[in-house]
DNA sequence: CAATATCGCTTGCATTTTGCAAGTTACCTT
DNA sequence: AAGGTAACTTGCAAAATGCAAGCGATATTG
């Protein structure tokens, strides 16, 4: 029972990854200028590599050819799940921030959340969940 | 909403942390055999970073003075749904040795799943994870 | 239409991390 | 006492990453 070191053994997949799914980004600018701090050829080679495992998609955008807009594949969604248990250990271990009321919001919420990252996918709905800094959810 | 990157980051940590939850791992001898394939000072390295950052201990046992016994703790098997949720993804869309009814199995059987890995842990039962003697984790 | 700006990269090179083989130290067995 | 074993450490080579600059294809502006 192996665990995908595609993007579990590196220190950028996963942050793009969720950056798709909860922030809503979808072009390399705006991984580039989201405050990671990721090196653009590392950046494209992660995104070449996730494209190439069939995590995400790359398609040109029809109003402005520059623009190269990145989704995530069924795969790629299907990750939702273990995201959100990272960010509910994170939450309750690794933050100071009084956190308690969000971790029973994720835990109690979690097919309700799971179900609106879903559907926000589906829908291809590009609002990110999160606000701000704050959680937009109820 | 930020990902741990103490463990998230790396090749090595969360393989580690999986043998010790699911494979039963315990000293630096068996993750070294393991086949990962993983090198001396970088187990060493990661077993340092991962106690440093409150997820596993080291002891030394009390029969051997040349062995230290590493464990999760209980932040560490707190991440038991994330490593679970990881797993079924990768049976789904990783694998392609017939896996339809493992993910059945995993996925139905998740609470119970996770209930026995909390089970052993408490109980420091050190005997690797099977699910009703069915089936192993290779 | 020409000049300029933007987007998504690539390139070259310095720095950091990793991998590999060979120790080293403390402890255990005979 | 001799030899083996467990858990590391060390030195050096190889690979990955980070950084700054540049490039080509659009798009926008004057």
């Amino acid at each position: 029972m192996s665990i995908s070191l595609e993007m579990f053994g590196d220190r950028w997949s996963l942050l793009i990854i969720r950056d798709l799914m909860i922030r809503g980004f979808r072009t390399f600018k705006e991984f580039q200028e989201s405050g990671e701090e990721i090196a653009t050829n590392i950046l494209a080679d992660r995104l070449r590599k996730l494209e190439a495992g069939g995590i995400i998609t790359a398609d040109a955008e029809q109003t402005d050819g520059r623009k190269v807009n990145y989704r995530l594949t069924e795969k790629g969604i299907d990750l939702a799940p273990v995201l959100l248990e990272l960010l509910i250990w994170g939450a309750r271990h690794e933050k100071t921030e009084a956190p308690c009321a969000l971790i029973e919001q994720m835990e109690k919420n979690r097919e309700r959340i799971l179900a609106e990252v879903r559907r926000r996918w589906r829908e291809r709905d590009p609002a990110p969940l999160q606000v701000r800094g704050q959680w937009r959810w109820p």
